[in-house]
DNA sequence: CGATTCTTTGAATTTTTTTGCAGAAAAGTT
DNA sequence: AACTTTTCTGCAAAAAAATTCAAAGAATCG
């Protein structure tokens, strides 16, 4: 069924780049671009890829993925954390949902052994390479208390 | 006024704390705690939290914060990138948040290192394993940006 | 205090979204 | 092909959510 999946990557597109408030707006413009659906079929679809419909401070509603709804959500989150001087480790850096740590080269597999064996509560693993490791946050936990926990235990510079 | 700041937090626990599918269910819950209150004004806090409703895969639906929502985001979604025919990559393919690398088999570090070089904006970073690269997105792009930005400066196959 | 302004709220809608159902279309089987 | 099963969709109704409007409650200011 090659027209549904051209209408849901339609609805992604549209959804990425306009403003769509309501469901009856992105009707009309997949109806405009040549796609035969109801408001039922829409809802189903939105449904189906998790879209949600997000307030704006202006007063309107949004409907957006949940990731840019999480990036939109009072934008109090810092995106860089102070390393301080944490031995070998370069930079901390969280995205929507991981944290990459730079290291030194060679340093990222003994500094995620530490990260393990720390168990902290609000990391669920690590993966590490030469020079980066990749800290996936526990469920519950965002990025950013994941990286205020990481900056407490790792080892500190003398 | 103290109440609706009252009612405000415990929104918020509850919305953390249970699973809430509509507002007539958190109205009952604020009405048992003794909050004195109409849907019509649960609609306007739960819109001044930018909660948002969120489909669940067993097909109810979820009142979450936006951070929630995201990290819920099912990655079921795999679109594929085409990787032409770029030397030692099979396939680049694009997760909700991760853009995954398969390449054939000990090219994987060799090329994880070009990328790391190529300092591309869009790229957080990559881990490498033997025939995987796992690359992270920086905050503010999309998988389907870093994989365009990854196939031009990967090297081509001559 | 009294007058004025701003905020909050409920009742009653209106608007928007979801869903039950049945039929149509596609995919899979024999 | 004929039959079965699964997926998809529209229609209409139900359910859920947002908003209009008027009024009650605070806050501000002279």
């Amino acid at each position: 069924m090659k027209e549904k999946k051209d209408r849901i990557q339609a609805i992604r597109d549209i959804i990425r780049t306009r403003d769509i408030g309501n469901q009856q707006e992105l009707l009309d413009i997949l109806l405009q671009r040549g796609f035969r659906l109801t408001q039922a079929t829409l809802s189903r679809d939105l449904k189906m890829l998790q879209i949600v419909k997000m307030s704006l401070s202006d007063g309107g509603y949004l409907y957006v993925m949940p990731d840019v709804a999480a990036s939109m959500q009072s934008n109090l989150t810092h995106h860089f954390v102070s390393p301080r001087n944490i031995k070998g480790v370069q930079s901390v850096e969280c995205s929507t949902v991981l944290v990459v740590v730079r290291t030194k080269p060679g340093y990222a597999s003994a500094l995620a052994s530490d990260i393990d064996q720390a168990m902290i509560p609000e990391i669920m693993g690590t993966i590490a390479g030469d020079d980066t490791i990749l800290v996936i946050p526990r469920g519950g936990y965002n990025t950013n208390q994941v990286a205020e926990a990481l900056v407490k235990i790792l080892p500190r510079q003398k």
